[in-house]
DNA sequence: AAGCTAATGTAGGCAGTGTCAACATCATTT
DNA sequence: AAATGATGTTGACACTGCCTACATTAGCTT
């Protein structure tokens, strides 16, 4: 193999990792197709060989994103089994944050208003998916006694904003670091979360 | 005056009104300094006159939506009385996901990435000021009984994440739209914001 | 009232960006 | 071995933020 190749080998992959660094580093305003090809040391225009604008590109990171939040969502869930609900929606909520706050980039993706705006109907289909999933295992709880009265809409967007909110107030917001809690990541995401969740005594 | 007079009057507020209404329209990424002075009439420098770049133009955004978020919540705050604490942050609250919800462009703005990674001085004390004023409002409730045993700052960000984490599903998120309860938006606040703090039976 | 000065708006230009079309190089299939 | 499609490059266009030089006007000074 030449120094340089005429072909990268995996381009697609290389950009995604690449454009999660620059997120990382500068801020996902700062984020340029061109930029990122310049980084990687690839002419200006072949990331439009795989991505056909930036906003597909955007796209594709925000589904990387919620396929990995998902996974380490329904992980934590396995790995406490599912003997009790709240026990289990606990571990999922703790899941999901702790993954947002270690993988920042992505969650911004996630998030990124531009996405939302009009995503393809394959990524509506896959957020759609592991909403009802969380939905279901709040319902459990509510069975179970965890405010039965509420609406299970409005208790399901409660939960979802507690792990969301902290997410981008710590990670992103003003007001977050004037609130940082002076805490061990893993000791702060247990006490959060048990305010949503309580677990049984 | 002339039908088309060389000084516009009022620029700068003409150039945030504009802003406000394209964000609310087309998204903050769609948001251009030349875009707003086409719309406005007036040549596409006219803008820098007023905004030393687009950044600065953003934060002025964000310290309006800051300013009109803490009227909202201290009006709140006022209208309410301080006899209960625990009424008084739950009107907080509602007055606070109320302003959010009716004020997209302006919440948007307060939350963009781009102004809280370098905020100025000013904007910095403005919302420092804000969060302590809330937290105090916490601590309030706290002393008479609600979570008691947890930290300050833990509970704090779990009081704030949850209006700010709603209306940031709600508004712009893939998520929210899988998961938009039908209610009428009072009613929704008023359900949601009392599972962050309990009324007094 | 006249004139000066600073504020406000305009015109043009520069560098950077997203996107496209035309071309170059390579991998894979046949 | 040749053909074909995938991948990367080059150059161009329109757009953006931002800068400098210039035009117009409001408001203060005298």
């Amino acid at each position: 193999m030449p120094a340089t190749a005429y072909h990268h080998g995996n381009l697609p992959e290389a950009i995604l990792i690449e454009a999660a660094e620059i997120i990382d580093k500068e801020g996902i305003e700062a984020l340029s197709l061109r930029g990122i090809a310049r980084a990687i040391g690839v002419s200006h225009s072949a990331p439009n060989r795989h991505f056909a604008n930036k906003k597909a590109l955007l796209e594709a990171l925000a589904s990387k994103g919620w396929h990995e939040a998902r996974d380490a969502t329904l992980a934590a869930a396995e790995q406490c089994g599912s003997d009790n609900p709240h026990r289990r929606l606990n571990a999922m909520g703790r899941g999901f944050l702790r993954w947002a706050l270690n993988n920042r980039a992505l969650f911004r993706a996630t998030y990124h208003p531009d996405v939302s705006r009009q995503a393809s109907d394959s990524l509506h289909n896959a957020v759609e998916t592991f909403a009802e999933t969380v939905e279901s295992a709040i319902q459990l709880t509510q069975r179970d006694g965890r405010h039965s009265q509420v609406p299970l809409p409005v208790l399901a967007l409660f939960t979802n904003a507690v792990p969301t909110g902290a997410a981008m107030l710590l990670l992103d917001s003003v007001l977050g670091e004037a609130m940082s809690p002076d805490l061990e990541q893993e000791e702060l995401v247990a006490q959060l979360i048990d305010l949503v969740v309580p677990l049984p005594n």
